[in-house]
RNA sequence: GCACUCAUAGCUCAGCUGGAUAGAGCAUCGGUUUGCGGUACCGAAGGUCUCAGGUUCGAAUCCUGAUGGGUGUACCA
């Protein structure tokens, strides 16, 4: 179909602005042409062809429009067509089956695409135009627990939206909710100064800690009154008992940190905005409710009922205490307030939807945020083990997130080739690399919402879609061009089918990233990586780089387009928070 | 009881605003000229998209109902 005619003509298209983005300047062509037809509303968008045979783009709109029109839906085709513009982006058009368009790219346009995509550090990515404000609230960690299994999902999947947003030109504000106030500290705070009054001890099993402090918080009536006691005194603001704790939280984030360290996470102590930071805006929010008329009394608590929900929020207990629903309001307003940011995402599990449902409402109703900020849930699924059922340890507890992490490295080990000719350090380092990416890699890879079965020999496979077969891919590119051992330097010339369907994919990264973002589905930007390495794989086989009888043009050109590969699945991957490396 | 959510190949999963013959990987079977990294690539087989209605030129996708799983259901977070 792609003759080697192209080869003459060596003449690129000028550089326009906005050269990625695929979709918007073909939808733009398409418009064109339908003014130019006197037709206004254009219904539908274009989309990728569904395979090959039908080109690289399809717009369906025609079938939809012939009712409105009364016309045949191929006659309304063949008007778009006539007015539509060959000189750059299309190079042909193809009516079919009822009226689909299908558009074939230019390989001229697309291989000088390529070329400023190549050059430009953001492989032609363009900075959004009107950047927004927006906090990524994740991971969010209990003080009183060292992270289990149940964190690993809104850390990564968080993580991961977070830099996204970031690399796309948003300027993101991560949060870190952590969890430090609530009446178990009493009890721990009282274990911790009966243990040790003055300095380090040993929080290193902080689930061995709380377990130890419940026994005697069970079995010792007077610790048990210290420990309420305790409660009483943090609230009040006691300095002994706050140092007391502030130091408990101290050590306690210190193992969150080794565990963002270990899983390549974007968090700092500076992200941390804990509960207990919005204390004293407590009562102000329940006292704004009330000065709305939004408060209700119910059974002694302060409650604001919704309509189309019998279940209130409650933000003020019988007993005066405050809720974590009055907590995430106090952060909603804060956040639009004082942050000012125009979209609020929560990476929290999806068995809080209806808490976020209602919170929401709540704070656009008492304006506690303004109407035009953008709050969602972005709610994902349960890890579950082999056998479909919730993960848990052997003897049902929970999986720390720092031993899965370990296990992790370990078994990366494993898939090691010719583990002989690394030094101890590569080695931990590759594995490092190799299976915190899985682990990440395998969540990401799932459509968030369900949830998703955790398997160990599935995520470390290089076959299928794993972030072992792209580090691997990268690799393998990588490889190449230490063979070549020459600067890079010359033209992309599309010779054939399948370098014109790599380039087409290799631009359409932008428009991933764009949906990946919208919509906060990672899984979108993993497929189509993986899809642009299986791709690359397809067309190395085929089209050889560096064998004797490959034309120096010709060479230059795939390695252009490898190049471009490699640097694609490196800040894609970079993007999901998972490294590579040159060599596996 | 009520609400939310899910159901696609033996298994794990894609399928974007409704569009052409529903796609990958694993597993199974078969193949690849002295192979730029074969941890690769190509091919075969595998489906009444849980079921029943409805809307539409057109439905895995939207609506209604049924069945089956998961989750939530006021003073924990």
């Amino acid at each position: 179909m792609f003759s080697n005619s192209y080869l003459g003509t060596l003449t690129h298209h000028p550089i326009r602005k906005n050269h990625m983005k695929l979709k918007s300047q073909l939808n733009q062509s398409i418009k064109e042409a339908f003014l130019k037809a006197g037709i206004e509303d254009i219904p539908m968008s274009v989309s990728e062809a569904t395979k090959p045979d039908f080109g690289d783009y399809q717009f369906n709109g025609a079938m939809a429009l012939s009712k409105k029109l009364g016309k045949n839906p191929r006659e309304i085709a063949t008007q778009i067509i006539n007015h539509l513009d060959f000189t750059g982006i299309i190079e042909k058009a193809e009516i079919a089956g009822p009226g689909f368009i299908n558009l074939w790219l230019n390989p001229l346009w697309l291989a000088t695409q390529c070329q400023i995509a190549l050059e430009d550090e953001r492989l032609g990515v363009s900075i959004r135009e009107e950047p927004i404000k927006v906090v990524v609230d994740y991971s969010g960690p209990n003080m009183a627990k060292q992270m289990h299994v149940g964190h690993l999902r809104s850390t990564i999947i968080g993580d991961t939206l977070a830099n996204l947003l970031t690399f796309l030109g948003d300027e993101v504000i991560r949060q870190n909710h952590i969890g430090d106030w609530g009446t178990q500290f009493g009890m721990l705070i009282a274990y911790l100064e009966m243990k040790n009054e003055d300095a380090s001890v040993d929080l290193s099993d902080l689930e061995q800690f709380y377990k130890d402090a419940k026994t005697y918080f069970d079995a010792d009536a007077s610790f048990a009154n210290k420990a309420r006691e305790y409660v009483v005194k943090i609230q009040s603001g006691d300095a002994h008992c706050l140092a007391l704790w502030q130091k408990f939280i101290d050590i306690s984030l210190g193992h969150c940190e080794e565990v963002y360290e270990k899983l390549g996470v974007n968090l700092t102590r500076n992200d941390v905005r804990a509960e207990s930071f919005y204390n004293d805006a407590l009562p102000q929010i329940v006292s704004a409710l009330n000065s709305k008329g939004m408060l209700q009394e119910s059974d002694g608590a302060q409650c604001v009922f919704l309509e189309e929900n019998e279940i209130p929020v409650i933000v003020q207990k019988g007993d005066g205490g405050y809720l974590y629903a009055t907590t995430d309001l106090a952060a909603l307003k804060y956040r639009s307030e004082t942050l000012g940011v125009k979209r609020i995402s929560y990476v929290v599990d999806a068995r809080q939807a209806e808490h976020f449902n209602q919170v929401f409402q709540v704070a656009k109703k008492a304006n506690f945020v303004t109407e035009d900020v953008h709050l969602e849930h972005i709610g994902f699924g349960m890890m579950m083990d082999k056998s479909g059922r919730p993960f848990k340890t052997r003897d049902g507890g929970v999986v720390k997130l720092i031993d899965l992490l370990d296990e992790a490295v370990m078994k990366a080990k494993e898939t090691i080739n010719n583990i002989d000719e690394y030094s101890q350090e590569e080695i931990e380092n590759l594995a490092k690399t190799i299976g915190i990416g899985a682990v990440k890699y395998a969540d990401l890879s799932m459509n968030r919402e369900s949830n998703y079965i955790f398997n160990w020999d599935n995520m470390l496979s290089f076959d299928g879609n794993t972030s072992l077969y792209l580090q691997y891919a990268y690799a393998r590119i990588q490889s190449i061009f230490r063979k070549y051992n020459a600067s890079i330097e010359g033209e992309i010339v599309i010779t054939d089918a399948l370098e014109h369907r790599l380039a087409v994919m290799l631009l359409r990264f932008e428009d991933v990233l764009q949906r990946t973002a919208n919509m906060a589905t990672p899984h979108q930007l993993t497929t189509y990586l993986y899809e642009l390495a299986t791709l690359f794989m397809r067309f190395y086989e085929q089209n050889p780089i560096l064998k004797e009888d490959v034309d120096a043009q010709i060479r230059v050109s795939r390695l252009q387009l490898a190049n471009l590969t490699a640097k694609t699945i490196k800040q894609g991957l970079s993007i999901l928070g998972i490294q590579v490396v040159d060599k596996l």
